[in-house]
DNA sequence: CATAAACTCCGTACGCTGTATAGTGTTCCC
DNA sequence: GGGAACACTATACAGCGTACGGAGTTTATG
């Protein structure tokens, strides 16, 4: 789409310096846009963040974003790259062994899915590498330190705790009032068509499940299960010395 | 969104009876439709998905459609659901252990996903319980028999495994060419602006991990090296004697 | 056999999106 | 003071899902 240098220098905030600038000065940083946009985004859902709705509320018309802003896109990737900054980035305490450390670190990226759940949706294809992603990534390596892994394998190790958390995240985006709503709805009919015979397993395990956590899918759930399956797998990646 | 029913009896395919209904005979099957789409889909991704472009390919118009389906989201449903129907389902063996068999649904769904890169992008709040999805859930879990979980740690270990597998499928959604394009013209300022100093570990790691797959980003490594990571994680649950 | 109901299918239209384009007014450099 | 650069506006466009009203076809019912 855009051109990624003007991206880059923008998520960097390279600016032309202030007073060689002609016409009138700007009512707005691009970090006024971008928590505005967040603000926006964090209420209302990723579907309520239009170009329009944002200038809104900066009082301002739809197009005059694009003063700031080259397009959406860049504005997505500066408010993921702001949301990353604002993380809290504690240094590891040498007493921490590393799984805990990377405990802390899918504990942090869930957190920042709790404050902003569109962040879990924001293209991952071309990552934001601004200040709060690139500081971001810098610290979560860090927590690895101690297993020994080299240098491909700690941003592969990475890389898999994140997708984890972020698929968690991605999986948990339904409301539980519809949920329930739905299977009160949808009950008599399925349980017509769903064969014990046929799919013994999938209703057994399925009532056993749906039981369990009052609805077909309990993202608290699968996140204390999920990640210590991570961290025994990358303990055995860890254990088994590279 | 649209009646829960509804959709269920169009999943399951409980039509009324053809010699009972009024009015012109239908031109199509639901299952001509849902090909349709889902050929459309498979050439030129979910963007290109359009109610316009799927009446195009059989003749129709826009609004024909809505004859035969109540709504997109309930054909991706729909489209979903038939993927999953038309997936393998071989006899587990007695010879495999689970974690050669709980491989080979991992596989199965890569599988999948690359002949469908858009199935990997519906939505799962609301799962489509038709004949295909309840197969398919039903077979996957078969391929745990012999771990001794219970039926609850069952679906979460499942759900875990599929959330692995989609999450790759969908972060590796992106042309490697423009990728080359993007580091080219990226380059320059991010070597400017990413401080050794200041981002040691990133630094290296990423320039570790950039030369080594040739990209921000390889959707194989990252399914090699996770699919262990799960597997190992799981075999330390069952190990654990649940 | 006529009529009404049920059905497929079409054309038009609405509100919404991101953003291209043209124009207005402000501010600073020369 | 003139011209260039900039913030900002209003209008417009193509594309989306789909609501609406109507036309034509088939069948059940009086």
């Amino acid at each position: 789409m855009g051109d990624p240098a003007r991206t880059l220098a923008l998520l960097w905030r390279h600016e032309v310096p202030l007073p060689a600038r002609r016409g009138p000065r700007p009512r707005f940083s691009v970090d006024d846009v971008v928590d505005a946009a967040t603000a926006l985004a964090d209420a209302d859902g990723l579907e309520a963040l239009t170009m329009r709705s944002v200038a809104e509320r900066l009082g301002v018309s739809a197009m005059g974003l694009y003063s700031y802003v080259p397009g959406k896109d860049e504005l997505l990737d500066l408010m993921l790259d702001a949301a990353h900054l604002a993380m809290p980035r504690p240094p590891w305490r040498g007493g921490q062994g590393w799984r805990e450390r990377v405990a802390a670190v899918a504990d942090a990226n869930r957190a920042l899915f709790a404050a902003h759940p569109w962040a879990a949706w924001v293209s991952s294809a071309r990552p934001p590498l601004g200040p709060g992603t690139t500081a971001k990534y810098d610290h979560e390596l860090a927590a690895f330190d101690g297993t020994g892994l080299a240098d491909v394998e700690l941003d592969a190790a990475l890389t898999f705790v994140l997708g984890f958390v972020r698929g968690v995240a991605r999986a948990g985006e339904s409301e539980p009032e519809q949920d329930a709503a739905w299977w009160a709805e949808s009950g008599p009919l399925l349980a017509q068509v769903l064969d014990v015979d046929r799919y013994p397993r999938a209703v057994r395990v399925g009532a056993a499940a749906g039981e369990a956590q009052g609805a077909a899918y309990d993202p608290g759930a699968a996140y204390r299960f999920g990640i210590e399956r991570v961290l025994d797998g990358l303990e055995a990646l860890v254990a088994r010395g590279s």
